[in-house]
DNA sequence: GAATCATTTCTTGTATACAAGAAAACATAT
DNA sequence: ATATGTTTTCTTGTATACAAGAAATGATTC
């Protein structure tokens, strides 16, 4: 094998999380996760302590392991931190942006505006995320990057939530719009403003947001 | 005991690391800090692993830990995040800072402000810490606090290399004042930008830090 | 003498055995 | 019946033993 069996485990488990089915709160026993992957507990201890360090799951000494549980609250603060960091990364690439990462970006875009009249959410996202993608990559810098990629990854993890209101995605291809020609132009400013506008979960969509939430979200956690 | 073992050995590993005790590109022999520790492999092996997860350690595959090797770009990469990720908290901070942390902030700020007359670098950092330390907590965003807590303790492992240009303390007091008042009177935009300027490293300070760098930092790394 | 290949040694990665703390089950008393 | 205290069971945390890959050493060839 190219890589050890933890390394092997982590990503599997992180996918399970992600995709939500291991649900918050779950508790991740170690003999049974052993058993499950066919190994002894020492790798599947190295992988738990591995997602613990990435926040999607949570380590209580001597009481096991289970499956981050985030509140609201959490939630918020972590897209406020996210519409930050990608307003950092446009603010960046509008004035970093390479020829080639600008014809990159246009086609990206090009394949999001292609949707813009669908209510297809899945197909959507596809294209939106390398168009994000794109952005962090046109930073040229590669700790951002990695940075807003674990954080998305982490909130990922609770995409069920998104609310899917008739014509965002019409609205989001037109934010898009602007966005790119802010960075392609080198407009810094207008693109750190873009992004956080159109990144930050706010006023009625945000109350769509909360109503949407599952009974888990509503109580305290760390 | 009230912690396990590989709980007290975390921290400890962690301030070697962070005062330079244990310099970067140094082997972590699992063996070798085992016998140091009196612990068997295993809490080593979990503390290595936490570790890498926070950046200072760097696992290689069956290759072993070193203390993570941070090049300039790396360096500037992270001081770009920081300022940003401060900047922030000093945005929200002036929406949300209560009463009672407005009286702590202009303390900090006495602290600092009773120093800037002096060249006691070392005083003066504690002093600043808590200042800085006052504006993450007042960002009312716990997440964003942890993130900010964890980037500065990463790139405090490089305050060794810290420019201590006479008359720093003096001016970086004066902005401290400008920011504070900015955060009091509720002047998110002024506070954001203040502590962007603050935070940075730019212009002809960079040019002094880049050439007081010990030749590990001018070779690539991840 | 340099280069390449095999062998040995050393270190990491995994499995298993054991120790110790937490939760659960049970018993006793009020 | 509830509450408290004890015992048992179960799970995590650590130690040790073993397996497997990487680096180092030495042998062989050109």
């Amino acid at each position: 094998m190219a890589t050890s069996r933890a390394n092997e485990i982590l990503p599997v488990l992180e996918q399970e999380i992600v995709t939500g089915s291991l649900k918050p709160g779950t508790r991740l026993d170690e003999t049974i996760l052993a058993e499950k992957f066919n190994v002894s507990r020492t790798p599947i201890r190295e992988a738990l302590n591995r997602l613990s360090a990435s926040g999607l799951v949570e380590i209580r000494p001597r009481r096991g392991a289970i499956v981050a549980a985030i509140s609201v609250q959490d939630l918020m603060n972590m897209f406020e931190v996210m519409a930050d960091l990608e307003a950092l990364c446009a603010r960046l690439a509008a004035r970093r942006i390479s020829p080639a990462e600008k014809t990159a970006l246009l086609d990206a875009h090009e394949s999001c505006h292609a949707l813009s009249g669908t209510e297809d959410f899945d197909e959507y996202y596809v294209h939106n995320l390398r168009l994000h993608d794109l952005l962090y990559k046109a930073s040229h810098n590669n700790f951002l990057e990695k940075q807003v990629r674990e954080l998305r990854h982490r909130l990922s993890a609770h995409r069920r939530l998104q609310v899917r209101i008739p014509g965002r995605i019409l609205a989001s291809s037109n934010e898009h719009g602007a966005l790119v020609e802010a960075v392609i132009k080198g407009d810094a400013a207008l693109a750190e403003k873009l992004t956080r506008d159109h990144v930050a979960i706010q006023g009625e969509r945000f109350t769509d947001f909360l109503s949407t939430l599952p009974s888990h979200y509503l109580r305290a956690s760390a």
